[in-house]
DNA sequence: CATCCTACTTACCGAACGGTAAGTGTCAAG
DNA sequence: CTTGACACTTACCGTTCGGTAAGTAGGATG
């Protein structure tokens, strides 16, 4: 088995872009985390910008991947939604590096000169949003509302993810336990209270 | 009536901050955009942190205002909540900078060595959980489920306030006018749902 | 007219940044 | 034994960063 230094150049990447950015992460800094000089990463990754690229092109691979997974597991739709958003959770907790990025990249790429129209999340948004609209009940309903609606659980779901660590040194330990192990349940609580709003009314 | 360059000068690093972050924001691009050297701004705010401290800060104050005026307008806890989650809404939209840098923070502080004891929106939090508990049904619930169950509400909607800018150029502009029209509706409709719910169980 | 404060300016500093160029050791192939 | 690709290294470059030091124009005060 050979080093594989450009993975672990890419995984060092990841820890330094979620926890200080683009603007904040140093090429040298993530090179040096393997003990390499900055050039051996300019070796692997001609430019700064071509190695953020990847980490950001890994993550949305994952998810796509994720969530092809969770759609093929089908059910009816209803508990399609549930599955995907519960696994988004969870997803979330497993790889809170990624969620760190996204959000960063959700609040950089203005600044930076990107495209937007092909938003790493966009095909994720628009399955979830079709699926959404074969739960009967939202079946008629406009596009925009039910996009709002769906956005919204991942919202809550990604703004949750980043605050954990804050959260954590807010309140001690334990307590911080308690709400991390009441957040699913009540995340599942407000699907359900969504869908069955929907089918009743 | 003076200059008031002091005050100038927050806002346009109050801008800066926001669309690039702590990191990557400059005091010369600050002081620029005013167009002073950076030293002017170093006259008026010793150091970069300082500035930083005090458009935190100026963001805090305003937040505090905001609820304890919502408070204020008391009325039974059920629509206590609302009002002060859609009007959370509203000042999200009205002050989109604000939003971006308290996000920002909820990202980078851990980096950065700061305490997270005092967290700005650490009263505002507490406050709306105590007022949420004054919600027949919700009274006898853990206060960590409650918490989790507020934390939802509060976090979809800084996370579609910071998602703005690119949804809209995701989609086309009356396309978004139309998700961001919808967007309070369903909103107003998630947190009625939950009132209701917790009432009825 | 001299003095002092305010609100800046230009000049400068060392450190860190992203990135280029050229060299070096290892190792497999011809 | 030589060649050449691979995976680095050291050396260097120009720019930008946050921050210090010293100077200065303008106005109020004595």
């Amino acid at each position: 088995m050979q080093p594989d230094t450009r993975g672990q150049l890419l995984a060092a990447a990841k820890r330094q872009f979620a926890a200080k950015g683009f603007y904040g992460a140093s090429i040298s800094g993530v090179a040096g985390e393997l003990g390499l000089s900055k050039q051996a990463l300019l070796y692997h990754f001609k430019r700064k910008e071509d190695l953020y690229a990847e980490v950001l092109q890994e993550i949305s691979e994952r998810l796509l991947r994720f969530m092809r997974a969770a759609v093929s597991r089908a059910d009816v739709p209803e508990r399609q939604l549930e599955d995907i958003l519960l696994g988004l959770y969870v997803s979330s907790r497993e790889n809170p590096l990624d969620t760190q990025i996204l959000v960063r990249e959700l609040l950089d790429n203005q600044s930076r000169a990107e495209t937007a129209k092909d938003w790493y999340l966009r095909p994720f948004l628009e399955e979830l949003v079709a699926v959404a609209r074969g739960i009967p009940g939202l079946e008629d309903r406009a596009f925009s509302a039910v996009f709002c609606i769906v956005y919204q659980v991942i919202g809550c779901i990604q703004y949750f993810a980043i605050s954990s660590p804050t959260l954590t040194r807010m309140y001690d330990e334990q307590a911080f336990e308690r709400i991390r192990d009441d957040f699913p349940v009540e995340l599942r609580n407000q699907i359900r209270r969504l869908v069955a709003s929907s089918g009743g009314a």
